[in-house]
DNA sequence: CTAGCTTTGTACCGATCGGTACAGAGATGA
DNA sequence: TCATCTCTGTACCGATCGGTACAAAGCTAG
């Protein structure tokens, strides 16, 4: 007997490997362990429906572990640290991709759009309001957070693309210290 | 009597569009209006072979329009400037994808991993190049020419997932005020 | 006009796609 | 022990995949 979330990290990086329309129910058979029997019995919906749990899994996880600490936590700089550290390990240095941000380049986006605009706004949002608490105006807070939350997306492209690990750490080192200075 | 390089850029849509899996000979014919025959005959490696003839065309654009001018244009300042405005243009503002960095989170990576890297390792040493010779230090250069690029992709990821399209004109506005200001 | 070439549409190939049907295995309660 | 319900492996569905074969169509040279 196996429960929908034991599946969903191997169902996470089938997707975050070969993307939606990638991810075919052999590779997630042979990643899961399970039979099509079993996993339409956990999923009535089809890939759509897994596609769809691992999102709303992981926006609970980055909801848990970085928004809220950016929204709440004090100090405030302190909470902008714990999400650099965050990121880092959660990205794997770089060495793992950001499944919503595949499925926005792709044209799965349509599917997912609302998931996956909510991811990002979500983020940028609550960067802000933990960049606001630490002393930045209104306008550079948001500025500064989109920015901060495009680095680190495409500090993870450039990785992969150069293979170089060490890139996406040296871009959050780089950001961590941007976010410092530029705090008032 | 159709050649390659005519149906090059309805091939790079596709692919952008569909991501390299997701790009059906049915879509391609649709978007060439070629027959399976006619595609075969072009390119008689297949969507391999289509996809090395797209990169290799976006590879030779962003030689001729970016890395050359910013590697031997004077004042390097005005070529960075040329560059964001290239840059601005061609990602249609954000509304198109960069295949390259979509490749580059794919599994195709491998396929394509040598024209990945080179793409995006040209693109990082010869706007290095630029802000060498606009006066800044050997690291700071590096350092800086690979944020900008990581800066660009991350903003067509986040523009894409919000929608929002707005915000990639704004990121490379602030890169290049950044880059200015940062000019020694 | 015809012979010979290039270009193209179409039919077809085996493999795989996402999804369904269903029988049987395994657990559960009486 | 037996009936019942949950779970799972397997066979199968039509559709589509990338790729091939090939004949007809269009062009060009003589």
């Amino acid at each position: 007997m196996t429960t929908r979330i034991e599946t969903l990290p191997a169902l996470a990086e089938v997707f975050r490997e070969h993307g939606y329309a990638g991810a075919s129910l052999a590779l997630i058979s042979a990643a899961t362990g399970l039979g099509k029997g079993s996993l339409y019995h956990l999923f009535p919906g089809g890939k759509a429906e897994m596609a769809a749990c691992v999102l709303a899994e992981i926006d609970a996880w980055f909801e848990t572990n970085l928004y809220r600490p950016l929204r709440e936590q004090d100090p405030p700089e302190q909470a902008v640290s714990d999400m650099f550290d965050a990121v880092e390990g959660y990205f794997r240095s770089g060495r793992r991709v950001c499944l919503v941000g595949v499925l926005a380049l792709g044209t799965s986006r349509d599917l997912f759009a609302e998931a996956v605009r909510g991811y990002f706004a979500r983020w940028v949002a609550a960067l802000a309001d933990a960049l606001r608490r630490a002393g930045h105006g209104e306008a550079a807070s948001a500025a500064l957070a989109e920015e901060v939350v495009a680095q680190i997306q495409g500090a993870i492209v450039l990785s992969r693309a150069l293979d170089e690990p060490a890139l996406f750490t040296r871009a959050l080192a780089t950001l961590r210290s941007r976010v410092a200075t530029a705090a008032g």
